[in-house]
DNA sequence: TATGAATGAGTATTCATTCAT
DNA sequence: GATGAATGAATACTCATTCAT
């Protein structure tokens, strides 16, 4: 019982230095940021850590994880596929969105950032992320396709360029463009919309 | 005439410090790549490199100067709105695809890594590439709107979808995904279908 | 108490950097002198000397920060002006002389050479140093002026005459001349008698 | 005599090297002037001064190299010991404050701060400075001595005094001392009568 | 376990010097 | 001789990591 209090505590203070993390690689950027602002950020010395992580790498690594929930949320809660292709996508895309809280944005940002020119960190997002969100798209795409209620039969660059517009949009907000932030909420109706028209039948 | 014999080898030898910095900061990414990498990979002495620039910021701002190239080709290959909007999205796409070389793909990769984390460069790449790029959709799918040969009412929307499938295509690409490398040639193609059954009335 | 003990050693670490820094900028230079020459001088690693001083320059800056001691020390000490200006004389060199202990005078030879040339520096040791030794000499003479003790009425230009003396025997010591050196104690005395004779009336 | 003429003009560049030298190195100190900074001031470029100089160091003892002359100068200058031996010293005080010219002053700048922590030029501006000057002086003090015209016996404390006073007021002068500057003109007679003063009979 | 001072490898940048033109 | 671009050694400073307390 002591040693799962411990744990616990012990999990806890690696959530919290998580947490801190994330706000400074997203602020200064990976490289950019220190050891010490994570800590300072954390309320802690630079070496209690190390006690959680060992090294700077890992503490990267450990921000990357969550995401390995936010796709088996997203597995759990992907809707159905139905005959309405139109209302699936609109929910999917609901969830997807809903998902997008300002944390995961933090953490999006660090990573395309870091995966975007470190191969290892490319790898385990493409294993993690992409791969896992495609593979959870295509057969739901395949299984439209078989009720007659899509037309394009390329799944494969149909499921990615859904993928593509959801990321893109990500990436225009974390760029800065003021639309795109403002009128954030409006995106997945008007998606849904627009994919709909293109994929029906 | 001999002051621009001077003038041209120091544009060369500029230009060719550059392919050496795009080449290096794109596999290892700007922070993590040093000066001697650059010399080392351009065949200079860490020295010249500050013969032809500031410091090592200046190297990435270099880098990303040629996108002004970039805008200024696509606005000058625009095709004109016809009334074919079909035709009009297939050879746009098109010519975004064609300007997207080995050598873009790698600036993209270094400046969509650093412009995430880098307020200053964010700022930059919105001003240069973005919003040119919006700037230069939305008042076309505004005549298509006026012809009557397009639905979704909202322009600001649909011209932020039509980049962010095209930059989350790139991303896709720049991650790792293999289909979206393999297939790459399919996609102008394939998203201008898509869209143009989203967006026909 | 023990926040007591950590800041005890903190100053005795900083001083013990101090010293070290004192040996190798009077051997070599502030500007030849590297930090690692005083790192090693001081048997620390090279970082740990930003632990302590924010720069180079906070080093030369700390080195120079004795010097504010040996002006209060000299205020303190300065023998009251009595109706004997020679005893005065003799006094006041003697104290003088007792001050420029060999690390005053590695400070001081680090202090010349570089406020020569460093117009900041300059400006610190004039306000610190030669200012108050000026201040505090003037109003003396001029005690001896209206006791009749002395007959010169120029006081700016005898106060500034002693001290050029006093600091002009230093340099002769430090360029090395070996007369100046190995005679050093007979100076306070020979000065007074020079300048008493000078002065009296 | 083509020889001669090139000779000539070899030595006027060298000269006029020189003499941007000096102005660059009083202003910013032998070791942050670049080559460039003295390049730059005399208005050649930066291989040319190796042509005259064969490196750094060797411009800054070219920069001593005048000094030689001043002391030449002083010494046929020097007046002769009469029985008077205030006029002397007032004569021979006032022939030192000649030569003290702006550039000369700047060169002493130079000197000074660089032969305090540099031992060959130490060594170099003692033998042909600070010797000759003291080898001028003594004998003359001597002679008075014998003649009866002087008091203190000491003539080898007694010529290091007068030198070291003005030595010393050069570097009150060089060190801002706004009074010394400004009265500059005033010290040879306040001078003069001050050791005639303490030197008498 | 937590701390934070010490460590020293790593790097951007400068600048004296060289040498092809 | 004059030029100034190229060179690369040298160095201040940073920061991930360690470890004694």
């Amino acid at each position: 019982m002591t040693e799962t209090l411990k744990t616990k505590t012990n999990n806890l203070r690696r959530a919290h230095i998580l947490e801190a993390a994330i706000k400074v690689f997203a602020e200064k950027g990976f490289h950019a940021a220190t050891i010490k602002d994570v800590a300072t950020q954390a309320g802690v010395a630079d070496g209690t850590i190390y006690n959680y992580f060992e090294n700077k790498t890992a503490l990267l690594m450990g921000v990357l994880d969550p995401r390995g929930d936010a796709v088996q949320t997203a597995k759990e809660n992907m809707p159905l596929p139905s005959a309405d292709l139109q209302s699936f996508l609109n929910e999917m895309l609901k969830q997807r969105w809903m998902s997008l809280t300002p944390q995961t944005l933090d953490v999006l940002r660090i990573v395309f950032s870091e995966a975007l020119i470190n191969s290892e960190l490319r790898s385990i997002f493409a294993a993690s992320t992409i791969k896992p969100a495609i593979e959870l798209g295509e057969p739901l795409l395949q299984s439209f396709l078989a009720m007659g209620a899509m037309r394009p039969k390329d799944t494969q660059l149909t499921s990615r360029t859904i993928i593509a517009a959801v990321y893109g949009l990500v990436m225009l907000r974390l760029l800065g463009d003021e639309v795109t932030t403002q009128r954030w909420e409006d995106f997945p109706e008007h998606l849904s919309k627009i994919f709909h028209g293109g994929l029906k039948p």
